[in-house]
This record gives structure tokens, sequence and C-alpha cells, in this order.
DNA sequence: CTGTTAGCGCTTTCAA
DNA sequence: TTGAAAGCGCTAACAG
């Protein structure tokens, strides 16, 4: 059925112009009420949708936006860690983000164009795609690490770009995330209130570690406790960099009680060190990460941890960017972020979401109380 | 540089007309040989790139071709095998077709439209939306499920769809996937030169199972092996199948010497119920899989498996899918599957991949010759 | 608040 | 083999 209707047959049924119906179509105030419900009405009845390519030639630009993301298969290094085998991080944390991305923009009228990052090179070529075909209106980039050479160019030349979860914040682009500095510092503040005054950090890199172990030193400083310098080992969020950054820590003359690392997987090393040092986690020494990768909830002891929310991170990116490329428009309506557009492009835009401390087996939080049995791993 | 280059632009730039240039553009045979020249010399000189939007609308039809997935994170229900944490079989299979997806298509003029199905409902959501904004002139279906009915209607309304790895095979679409009859004939024979005669089968569901179970009683019969149907359990692809079936196998007064389950998920249930059986893997019981998932090869014994080409799988139904597109359109050119457009719709096109037989540990191929090491597994 | 009027940049008959 | 001309379906001034 309805081969095809354009949107002269709805003004002709509604007996109104096709720029009134246009107008109700882009949602515009200047239409009276009465007709904007029979010009609706009748859309409805007829099952009418606006041809897109027509509209992106008239209206110069789409309801089509962009998602870059990374090749989840590449490159695939499994690390086998207390009897689990880990995925490479952004297998855990990529598919999150995107469920995110795709369920938002389907409650929208907009499609999401896929633009696949397969190898490094990818990038610049998928750039030039993008402004080349002029098909998108706006790009998510999920984790573009310190690649975003290329993305600067696109934003410059005015794409209006989001990134999600950036490792890097010295860009003008906008940019959504974690609070990174206030969940680390919740972390922190637990391990202190169970009592630990020798808190180890193992940092990360980028931007994020910077914040969180901002978020160690507040949580030190609040309860009173001198930063010791010995205690904060330089890793590089793989695990192996936790290994060793825990041995470090354990062969100290003064070695710490709890550790605080600043991602789970970098946790995850830690907890193979001490057991190589015969440390029993918690009782021996407490181990906190920072992401709640799926995983951190099936290790063996279950580890506690700060959790990153990966979907609202995408809900929150599609929301900015919509709003970035409707305020970017011509009959720009109203919308959710209602900054002025004079100053969109005048300050940087940061979300930050709130994380959420897990408290798991990790740490000792149930040691005092209840000793919780490990059976969240016995799922065979 | 070059705000906005036009059709016309290069028309007059290389004093032809524009139909000319469009005729050029489109690859069309009736250019004469010097004017195609001059004219591909001033779009390359200019940095000429066709507005997709007005393509479209002109000529009703995109260079967009659509990719509906299932999304990985939903759900997640992991297992614990062997020590091992098993992912959703979605999460090993899908990336890396979505790989061969992208990368092929990245070689080509087209883009990807992404079509996340989060939902079971999203199904006929996003075919209502594929109709209706006439964006996509092709779609890609991974692992579409039984739920394709609304696959068909699309199908019948004249768009091309491609099914990557369906389950069924009751449809006249398009299909691409594996040689499941002779991988798993491989696999048995394989068993059978090992020197095993009893050799239990746990199958799957749907009609790649029935493949494969045939591919299973060719090796029999090719062995002079009478079938003995005690041998033979049903299964559902779950781990937890697996391990009943081998259970329902071990239990039978002569039991199997070796096992050839449907798929690796199953393999492995079996491989847990060995255990409790005291029976080793693979000294007293052989185990064979199929699928090949990225964690076959690091199950400790590592599993013997029938590898599918998941990469080769999207890379040629992208393939196939732009030759049915190319091939419905007016001038249409001469494409990879050079199908006559009249057969198109009359016969069912299939293309199935070469499977490949991986010989590890758990066949014992091994035990004769050399004893390998189990060292695949200790990568942390 | 509403209608009229030009296009957006390309494809495609139809003639030449 | 080439060119002229008529749209594809929608948007966006500009008048009214």
């Amino acid at each position: 059925m309805t081969e095809k209707l354009t949107i002269q047959d709805i003004a002709r049924l509604a007996g109104v112009s096709v720029s009134t119906v246009s107008r109700v179509l882009n949602n515009r105030p200047d239409v009276d009420a009465a007709t904007r419900k029979r010009v609706l009405h009748v859309m409805d009845e007829q099952g009418y949708v606006p041809n897109q390519a027509a509209t992106n030639l008239a209206g110069g630009r789409s309801k089509i936006i962009g998602v870059a993301v990374t090749s989840l298969t590449w490159p695939f290094i499994p690390e086998i860690i207390r009897g689990i085998m880990i995925p490479t991080l952004r297998w855990q944390i990529i598919p999150e983000i995107l469920r995110g991305v795709t369920e938002t923009v389907g409650k929208t009228q907009y499609e999401l164009m896929l633009y696949s990052i397969n190898q490094p090179r990818d990038h610049s070529e998928v750039m030039r795609r993008i402004l080349a075909t002029k098909l998108i209106s706006g790009l998510l980039v999920i984790l573009p690490g310190p690649a975003n050479k290329d993305l600067l160019k696109l934003y410059e030349r005015g794409v209006p770009v989001v990134l999600i979860d950036d490792q890097s914040r010295h860009t003008q682009i906008p940019w959504v995330g974690t609070d990174n500095r206030h969940g680390a510092y919740m972390a922190v503040q637990h391990l202190i209130k169970l009592g630990h005054t020798r808190i180890g950090h193992i940092r990360g890199l980028y931007e994020c570690s910077q914040e969180r172990y901002l978020g160690y030193l507040d949580a030190l400083e609040e309860a009173g406790i001198a930063a010791d310098l010995q205690l904060v080992q330089q890793g590089d969020f793989e695990v192996a960099s936790g290994r060793e950054g825990a041995a470090a820590l354990f062969g100290l003359a003064n070695p710490p009680t709890a550790i605080f690392a600043a991602n789970d997987l970098m946790a995850y090393g830690a907890m193979t060190t001490a057991e190589h040092y015969n440390l029993r986690i918690p009782e021996d020494v407490a181990i906190v990460g920072f992401d709640d990768i799926p995983f951190s909830a099936h290790v063996n002891p279950s580890l506690t941890t700060v959790r990153q929310p990966f979907y609202e991170m995408g809900e929150q990116a599609v929301q900015l960017l919509l709003s970035l490329v409707e305020s970017s428009s011509p009959g720009a309506r109203k919308s959710v972020f209602s900054l002025p557009s004079s100053q969109q492009r005048q300050k940087t835009i940061r979300v930050e979401l709130a994380s959420e401390l897990k408290v798991r087996e990790s740490c000792g939080a149930y040691l005092s109380d209840h000793l919780s049995s490990t059976a969240e791993i016995s799922g065979s």
C-alpha cells in the first residue's frame, strides 16, 4: 500500500499548501493549531513518511548521524586472569555504549551511519568520506584514543562532533564521559572507612587517570592521611602493568594494606600478584578497581570497583549531539541542552556522568559483619 | 577548500554538458574515450565528489546499504566452563562478521547504515523505518534467527536482502553461510581416521544442524559404520544441552569413544560432563565441536573443531548484496555475481563457504605421535 | 498565520 | 555520441 505518497498529496488531502505541511513536519510554531491537527491527522491516516533524500537535498542537512567505532576484533588479545579469560577492554565497553547510542537514536527521527575503524589508518579515510559525501549531520565517536587530529579538523569544518569517553581532554570537542575524580574519591574513601591508612594506587594513562589520581588524593586529604609517593605506581591500563605495580607495592618495606587500581584490568593484575605473594584478598590486602566491566562481578573474589555508566554515556552523547545538530540548523528548535548557540563554540562542553561504587568482595567490606559466599562465580 | 563543487562546475570546466558528466560518473559505456578522460581528469583535479542527497533524489536509489544486527549486550548470559567464562555465542561471532562487512563496504562507494535490534520487537519497527525512509538500497541481516517474517515482506517489496548465517533455510531470501554438511563430514571422518567407530553426536537446532547431522551420517556411511540412533542426542546449541547429551551418551551400556557436537558450546558442555564421569579428554573420549569461536583455542584441552569463516561470510554477503542492488538498477553494470536478473527472483541464491577442520588437542590426534603440551592456555 | 515561488544537485528521457 | 530540459520531493525565503 501507499506506494509513494508525497508532501503534495498530503497538502491536497488536507486542503493546505505544501509549505504548511512542511511547517508541520518540521514542528514550526507558526501554524494554526487546528490546521496542524488536521495535517497531522491526514499524514497519520495515509501513513506518510517524508522522503529523506529530498529533505536532505532541499534542507542541506540530513536526519542521519554517524557513529565511528573501532573494530571489536582488532586486536583480540585475551588474557587469562584467575581462571577467567578477559577479552580486550573495548569488547566489554563498546557494546554497552553502542546499545545506549542505538536505543536513543531509535527513539528519534534520526538514522545511524556506521563508520567502522578497522585499522589505524582508517581514521582519516573515514573523515574524508564524511566530509565528501555530506551524508551525516553529526558524528559520534566512541573511544577515539589519541588519534583525534582528524576529528578536530572535522569539527572545525563545522560538523558537530561528540566524543564518548575520549581518553584525552585537551580538545575543544564536546565530550561525554564519567566523573572520574569523584568516582576515585568514593573508592578510596570507602577503603579509608574500612580502616585502611596505607592505600596504594596504580595509575593508568591519559587525562582520566590524572582525574582518578586526584580523586585518590582528595580522599586521603579529607581523612588527614599524608600522601606517600612510594605508594603510587605508574601503570598503563593493561593487566601486566597491574601485576608489576602491585609487585612494586608489595615489595616495599611498609607495604600498603589496600590498592586502588585506576582500572579493573590492572586490578586483576594486582590480584594475581597478591596471590603470588601469598596474600589473601581481602583479608591481607584489599583491592579496588575502576570501570566495572562485566567480568568484574565474576572474578574470584569479585571485584569492588567504580561503575562507569556506559549505557548512559551513549544515551547522553546522542542527546548532546542532536542538540548541537539542531541548534546549528536554520530553524533551530529548542533542544535538550539549550545552550545559546553563541556559547557553543566558545566554551568546551563536557558532560560528566556520575559514577557509582560497586561494593563486592575484594575490598573486604563484608568481612566485619557477614562473610558473603563467593557464590557469584559458580554460574556453571 | 572546494566548499561546494557541483556537477555543473565540472561540466563547465570540462567543456561538456552535465549529462555527459553524469554519464561518466555512472560509468556509462556510451561516452567518447577522450571526453571521458577529460572529465575524469577535471573531477580528479577539483576533488569533486557527487552530492549523495541529490543522487538519491534524482536516481531514486542510494549508495547506502543497511546492516541489521542484534545487540551484543542482549542478553549477556556468560557461562563458566572449565575455568573460562564464555560470553554469549553472538559476542564471538558477530564482531568478526561485522569486520568482514565493514572492511568490504569500505572498499566500495557505499556507506553502511546501522540498524540495531536491541529488543525482539525492534525487528518489525526497523523494517518499517527502512521501507519508509527509503534510505538504503539493500539490507544485510546478521543472524536473523527465526524472526524473519518481516524480512520476507521487505524482500517481496523489492528491497534486496541478504541473510548472513541464518539458521533456517525455508526462505527465498539470498543467503550466505557455511558448508555445514561438508564441515561435519570432515570432523567425523577425522575421528574415524583416528580409529573411532562408536561416535556420538549431539545435534543442535535449525536447518544447519540437520546439515551437520547429514555430514555425520555421510562420514559414517563412507567408512561402512552403521549409524546407531542411540548415539545421537538432541541438544539446543546451549552449553547445558551439551552436558545433558553427553551424560546420556556416557550412560549407555556401550558408550561412544568420541563425540561430535553440533557446535562448540555444546562441546564445552560435553567436556564438563566427561570430567564428571572421570573420563580423560582425549584419552578416554575424543570431543570435536563446530564453529571455532575464539575461545575454543583456549579451553583446556583445546577444542578440535570446524572453523566457520565468519569474516569471509561478511565479505561475500556484501558482494552478493551489491550485485543484487546494482543489477536491479536501471543502468545495471556488470557485477561480481553476474546472475542474469531474470534468474534472481526465480531461484534461491545460496552461497556456502568452505569450512575448515582445526585439529587441536581434544580429538587426540596428537596422542599417537607426539603429545603436545597444553601451553596454548597458559597465556597469563 | 499561510500560500507562492524558486531552487537543492543530480538523473534521465528525448532529440539532435 | 552528446545536449537540453524536465523533474525527483522537499525547504525556505518572500509576500500577502
